[in-house]
RNA sequence: CGCGGGGUGGAGCAGCCAGGUAGCUCGUCGGGCUCAUAACCCGAAGGUCGCAGGUUCAAAUCCUGCCCCCGCAA
């Protein structure tokens, strides 16, 4: 079996191995290198490190569409394309080259989440469990028939780091369990069900910002699901403050954003419906991440006022952490 | 050469801009008070101020180079 992979970020590398394995990978496609990280020093993609290290042929078009991708991809001669968050839209005439189609490893159980951020959008649902799908690529944003499938209970720590890396093992088992199958016809896919249909957009920075008017069962899923992007913070007097850790508490009735209690165990805030969040871990500019204890050592925060700044839109709402001046 | 923050006893911070005895909160150890305590009081130990040079009578503080950590941005 000829194999065309097409993936980028650390999800796709399971896969990626797994085509390894099972298959003859013809090409690999990842976005072009692009200057990343501090000193915007050019690196690869996880993809490309990988393809290098097995010796795979590596394509980074800069573009699909209007060139002639879909030419260069057909002189490769591919069985079959496994697409697993290469992180664009494959238009219709690469889509057409495979014979036997382009399959996509998927991260949550659709038609549930169907978009670029399934794993951080069923964290924040409160979702108990989500899992894994493998469909056929057509034009519509994940709206494939689906011949495989798998489910993964979220646990009560998950994040969104910890979910992600769990569901590219399990796509990747996936694969290894049901491409040849699918290839060899013996796995029929079926169409997605018109019920249920869930969209999972693009995670914004701007949801990081925590409001604690909000109740501290969604601020409690956002922290976890928005590691390790784009984080949770709130705006003090004193600059931004992310807020790593936390756990929902009982109840209290206090003004939102009230600090209850300042302990080794934790930052007690009373947030909206009479709800309370235990801050446990919290990370300040320039610095690492710090156990509350820690931080209140040099930060002490006083009972019963309030911790972060009331949400002033125009200014703080582009807020991100650090980026504060003053 | 993308932007910026930080590295000070075990922990978290202040001191640096306007060089000149190492500060604060907590922890640790000893003692005291108390029915008792994470409370309170008294005392003590513990620091190459990231590393290496330079300027200076004198450097945590000013200058140069390097190492490590962190956020933004992409």
């Amino acid at each position: 079996m000829r194999i065309a992979f097409f993936g980028t970020p650390e999800f796709s590398v399971p896969s990626l191995d797994v085509c390894k394995a099972i298959g003859s990978i013809v090409a690999v496609v990842t976005q072009p290198d692009r200057p990343r990280g501090r000193g915007k020093k050019v690196v690869f993609s996880a993809v490309k490190e990988r393809a290098i290290s097995i010796g795979a042929p590596v394509l980074q078009p800069q573009r699909l569409r209007g060139g002639d991708f879909a030419g260069l991809l057909r002189s490769y001669a591919p069985d079959v394309a496994v697409v697993a968050a290469y992180g664009r839209i494959l238009p219709p005439d690469v889509l057409a080259v495979p014979p036997f189609g382009c399959v996509n490893v998927h991260a949550s159980i659709l038609p549930r989440f169907r978009g670029a951020a399934p794993v951080q959008r069923a964290i924040l649902a409160g979702d108990r469990t989500t899992g894994t799908s493998l469909m056929v690529l057509e034009e519509g944003l994940d709206t494939g028939a689906v011949f495989a499938r798998a489910t993964l209970t979220i646990g009560e720590e998950a994040t969104g780091a910890s979910l992600t890396a769990a569901l590219a093992e399990q796509g990747a088992a996936l694969l290894a369990e049901a491409l040849a199958g699918f290839v060899a016809g013996a796995l029929q896919p079926i169409p997605q069900s018109v019920q249920g249909v869930v969209l999972a957009p693009p995670v914004e920075k701007s949801e990081g910002r925590m409001d604690f008017s909000e109740d501290a069962q969604t601020l409690e899923r956002k922290v976890r699901a928005f590691q390790p992007w784009p984080r949770t913070w709130i705006v003090t007097a004193k600059g931004p403050i992310q807020i790593r850790r936390a756990k929902v508490l009982g109840t209290a009735s206090a003004p939102v954003g009230a600090v209850l209690a300042a302990t080794a165990e934790g930052i007690d805030i009373a947030c909206g419906f009479g709800t309370v969040l235990r801050v446990l871990e919290v990370q300040l500019p320039g610095g690492r991440s710090l156990a509350a204890a820690d931080y209140l050592r040099g930060h002490p925060l006083a009972i019963g006022k309030r911790w972060d700044l009331p949400q002033d839109h125009e200014k703080v709402q582009s807020l991100s952490p650090v980026a504060r001046e003053e």
